[in-house]
DNA sequence: CTTTAAATAATTGTTTGATCATCATACCAT
DNA sequence: ATGGTATGATGATCAAACAATTATTTAAAG
């Protein structure tokens, strides 16, 4: 579907903004609203009314320029607003269509929170107890709300584990597959979300922990601990295991060699 | 502190982008890199690296093309995408700074999701049961953690919405304080970030249980109950106040008026 | 000397017009 | 049919200029 309607902007040029008040004491801060944000506004708007849907295909920028009586920057500079926020995608050839990838965006802008957050002081300790609270409630909801698939996927990925217990890279791969599986079975994205944004930033960290001596080796402990309690439908049980399990792992990267005190 | 080393861009030529590859069927999908997008990629690594950091200048737009090798209308718009990243702020007149308003943008963008989720079934659901989690676990870890200073915060948010249990936007923005001062109480600014984006999103939901009878009067005997557990410095009883108090709350949603069942 | 107002400079915002790169389509040759 | 080739549409990039905004300097007034 090609949109056609007309767009008007009514371009208020910013030379002529003024606040007008009356002898009421309180004035809004003027500043001027930039061209690219009114366009870019407006096209958000009809896409948030509901008027542009995913797949729909928007005017062509040199159309759209006309319709806003804009330049074509201006309009390109929207679309770079809106491309960000993931509501739009610009393919050169072919132009630019609606899409809904807020979502994905949404975890770009959590992934990067998460990145500045490393760099400070104590980042990385926030980072990690966020993700031990959000971890050990994420036990509890999978007992309580996984289904035989998302079992079975645990299941294989302690399986792959035992197998590489002499392969650093493949243990920890099988390992963020186990987590992974566990925040998926609470049938929650946002969570799924969170931790994949909180836990690729901490992959340094579990490195350190396979090189401690039988590291890997209590960590499967736990994570039996953690599947039969998930797979017994017992959340208070997951929730203890979980619980045991980071305790540990904090306690082997305090015991890691690489591990700056 | 004005930036002034030279950014290099090696600009290769997307004419010449070819996929070599041997034996292995697996082809990577060739797409160009788009100068506007390298442009924005190596500033925002030079942010993440720490070599550039917040209230930093960058050059000149002019400065910038000059490096770069590239257009002005590239450099804007690479300016755009690290504006909207809440990395950088573009000011007239006074040039391009270097910000962290990040946790702002991923706020932003949680809300454009939810905005988008609007309709859609258990649209907000993911949302509160995130905040049930990490509000419950801030209860314990402020117990254990608040400052005096801290904690005179929340007691003062809590006189406040004694006083306002007839003006529903002071009450909810007492009630906000609360939640917020012992967010902070965690030390953890995480969870501050992470507390704010949530609850945001969710403020047309506190509108709601403020028409409940007897919503608010409810919520300040909860909130009472957590500050005293916090003042005796038990995470146990905090934790446990604060869930009971989350449980209410969901009840009053349910019970509202404008809920959608 | 201080304060205020006007001129100046620096910088982002906007426009215009052209050219290049990429993609889809139709057409043609084998 | 398959593969190559021309064509048109569309976004990407560039260049140069002017407008609008802000900070700084300078001049004037008290």
């Amino acid at each position: 579907m090609i949109i056609e309607q007309s767009l008007d902007l009514s371009k208020a040029p910013s030379s002529r903004n003024r606040v007008i008040c009356g002898g009421n004491s309180l004035y809004t801060p003027v500043q001027s609203i930039k061209v690219f944000e009114q366009i870019a506004d407006q096209i958000e708007q009809r896409i948030l009314n509901g008027e542009l849907r995913s797949g729909d295909r928007l005017p062509t920028e040199r159309v759209l320029a006309e319709q806003f009586q804009a330049s074509r920057t201006a309009v390109r500079e929207a679309m770079k607003i809106l491309a960000q926020k993931g509501l739009v995608e610009m393919r050169p050839g072919r132009g630019t269509i609606v899409i809904n990838g807020a979502p994905e965006a949404m975890q770009n802008s959590i992934g990067l929170v998460m990145k500045l957050q490393v760099g400070e002081v104590g980042g990385s300790d926030n980072l990690v107890e966020v993700r031990e609270i959000l971890e050990t409630e994420i036990a509890a909801l999978a007992a309580a709300r996984a289904t035989e698939d998302e079992i079975a996927a645990m299941r294989e990925a302690i399986r792959v584990m035992d197998v590489s217990l002499s392969d650093a890279d493949a243990y920890i791969a099988a390992d963020n597959q186990f987590h992974r599986a566990l925040a998926k079975a609470t049938q929650n994205s946002l969570i799924l979300i969170l931790i994949d944004s909180i836990v690729n930033p901490l992959s340094e960290q579990r490195k350190h922990i396979f090189a401690v001596e039988g590291g890997p080796e209590r960590g499967q402990f736990h994570h039996r601990r953690i599947l039969e309690s998930i797979i017994r439908r017992n959340p208070e049980n997951a929730r203890a295991a979980m619980h045991a399990h980071l305790q540990q792992v904090r306690e082997d990267v305090r015991a890691s060699p690489k591990h700056k005190s």
